[in-house]
DNA sequence: TCCATATCATGAAGTTACTACATCATTACG
DNA sequence: CGTAATGATGTAGTAACTTCATGATATGGA
């Protein structure tokens, strides 16, 4: 058995990095739709109904890029622009019935592989497993936050 | 305390998928270069020089996408196309001192957020990490070839 | 030896995702 | 009530991708 290392550690990360976003691929194109877009719905998806604006500042990209999407979206069927009740300059984007079946449609494969990759781990290993990536994170958004500087 | 669950596990590494990726963000920015490029000189500087077959199928895209990136490297001087040493059809794509610089740079900053990242764990819980962590790649690798068919 | 076939790189044409900047409508505020 | 901020979009441009076609070279038989 090998030492663990910082490296093989972070090594590891890369790779399930990567075949997360392969796996994401292989969604794609089941679904004709673009990684961008799915992302759009996913965003739908969590925190319902939204405009454009708000799209933009969750996904960290220019609102501009947002129009672009969801025209894409609408013309594809999967979402409309509806109206902002209170604000006439706002438009809600909002999921049609063909973009809501793609949305939890993601989810529930986000949730099978979940289960897959992690059910039949020990709640002690997972637990720790958690802790560790917690203690990760933590870690790297602060020294995110400290180049911002 | 929660309990740790399936989905909390992947829904952390997600992030720390996207903390990785807006990390390379801020390394695009600081080198003028982008994504898929540093992808590319990464390729180079793990197999050293080598023909755009190779560096298309080891960054699975195409060929002649591989064409458009290397053009890019070459008008900024970070690699050049060098003749094959025994197949004229084919050209070297050759990192430059430059190329080989960011290269360094690259791998330098990579090893040095490991050790921050995973630097003070304890021995045993960095072993347990990437134990699980290996589980689940091979888990998940064998998922991705399982749907293949 | 020569010919058919595979392989390497690239030209041509087209799509998508992004950006910055300008503009128009509307809202919010002093 | 007018001025400044805000929401969406038009315009213009770049980069990364794709597929399909082409020219040059390799390769493996008849």
């Amino acid at each position: 058995m090998e030492k663990a290392t910082p490296r093989g550690a972070i090594d590891r990360l890369m790779q399930l990095s990567l075949l997360i976003s392969s796996d994401l691929g292989r969604y794609e194109k089941e679904s004709g739709l673009t990684a961008p877009r799915i992302h759009l719905l996913w965003q739908l998806g969590l925190g319902g109904p939204t405009t454009q604006q708000r799209l933009a500042a969750a996904m960290e990209v220019t609102p501009r890029n947002v129009t672009g999407l969801v025209d894409g979206l609408v013309a594809s069927g999967h979402v409309t622009r509806e109206p902002h009740p209170s604000d006439r300059r706002a438009t809600l984007v909002t999921p049609t019935a063909a973009g809501l079946a793609v949305i939890k449609d993601n989810q529930d494969s986000y949730d099978d592989l979940a289960r897959q990759l992690f059910g039949d781990l020990s709640a002690r290993r997972l637990a720790d497993f958690t802790a560790v990536l917690d203690v990760t994170i933590a870690r790297f958004t602060a020294l995110m936050e400290e180049v911002e500087s």
